[in-house]
DNA sequence: GCAATCGTTCGGCAGCCGCCGAAAGGAAAC
DNA sequence: GTTTCCTTTCGGCGGCTGCCGAACGATTGC
């Protein structure tokens, strides 16, 4: 059977505060620097470097050494999908509500954030009821883009077909969202719809987090292209 | 942000050796006395009441005292999706080849078992390999029933339309499988599944374990129904 | 070459946590 | 009522682990 050490070992490397908290950190999907890690952390060097090694020995990050700093960032994208997963979880469950300060904290989080490479938040999920709407998108047991999607990716937003050719990931994929509650457009699409719209300028992040807002070109794109008006 | 701390407390529940064996056994859906788990995880009975404590404060199980037992089972089919998500990344790893001794006690449970409610291992696989290419279902992007899947289900499978109208739980889920590194069905339609599958005896469960056995019967209805010949 | 910065290694400390056995509580069997 | 069985509570022990500071190594900049 499945050894219950193995599982054990992996749920271990979240188990710790500090090393769930670097982990949501780097939900962001970029590489950052084991010093900036320690920082937002708030331990000292010497004990994100230990943390980092067993996330890193544990396959949860890859690391990338560049003259004297280390870059770490997580190994894929099913690892922040099982980051994002257990995040849900904790989510969903309604105990201790939050006090005022968190709430507002969370809100800039809650209007729109990337998670890991795709799309989040309300703006994640109104993008993707949208193209549900306009029939882009199955969601009838599934969770599938209908060719008129994949057509609206190439022809409509500029996307190249080697893009969307689906390799091992699979090409739409739904992702619970936690603050939402509902079902948001991960896989390959997401990512590259992600990319889109940041390369566009349609939204951009706030500070270094993870958050993002949609700028006046980016409503106006999404009204054009897919009929949202009162996005936020 | 989503405090790390809560995530991590969720960790701190599978991040123990015991703990994770519980969880493990769980996996077939059933309720277990607290003894039994005791016996299989091989610790005092009071260890085991303590972690089924945690687990069940955690909300990962929920209990059902019956006279002097106190049965527990995991409390809902996202939380065996959570789980059999992590066991899914432990296998994927090719880390420490594991022994011959091993690998035969696995071969059971390779080739067919139940995942909380679903059929998995070589079994499930094929079944859900063999839905695909007869049109009953859609693994293009994302994974869906098709209409000519649902008639399926209940003019030739017998279910009632009840059975299969899609309530909260998605209709037709993938779920990727450790053993086989492939995708089988799961969701509302994978549990109905398996559940006619063991109603019409078609598979039976080996001793008291997940792991089932496909009956001649069984062989009969797969080739008769879906086309399967050299299943296992 | 020297200084500054980033990261790592090493000891040591404190606290948490999983384990057990003994004793007690409760429900069923007789 | 008594016995038996399943489960729980409690105390105590041992080990693991996360934390830090200090010293060291490595890289960049001057």
């Amino acid at each position: 059977m499945t050894s219950a050490s193995d599982l054990a070992s992996l749920a271990a490397l979240l188990a710790d505060e500090t090393r769930a908290a670097m982990c949501l950190a780097l939900l962001d999907g970029r590489a950052w620097t084991a010093g900036e890690l320690a920082a937002h952390t708030r331990v000292a060097p010497s004990t994100a470097t230990e943390h980092l090694h067993r996330l890193i020995d544990g396959g949860l990050l890859v690391e990338r050494r560049q003259g004297r700093h280390r870059y770490v960032q997580l190994s894929g994208a099913s690892v922040a999908q099982l980051i994002e997963d257990l995040a849900a979880r904790v989510e969903r469950r309604p105990t201790s509500p939050r006090g005022l300060r968190a709430v507002t904290a969370n809100s800039a989080l809650r209007r729109g954030r990337t998670c890991y490479d795709h799309l989040a938040g309300r703006l994640g999920v109104a993008v993707t009821d949208a193209m549900t709407r306009a029939g882009l998108l199955d969601q009838t047991g599934g969770f599938a883009l209908t060719t008129a999607g994949l057509a609206w990716l190439t022809d409509t937003l500029g996307l190249s077909p080697e893009d969307v050719r689906t390799s091992k990931r699979p090409l739409a994929r739904g992702c619970l969202d936690w603050t939402e509650r509902q079902q948001h457009l991960a896989g390959l699409a997401g990512a590259k719809l992600c990319e889109t719209f940041l390369g566009n300028g349609w939204v951009v992040r706030i500070g270094t987090s993870r958050a993002v807002k949609l700028t006046p070109n980016g409503k106006a794109a999404l009204r054009d292209l897919l009929g949202l008006s009162d996005v936020k």
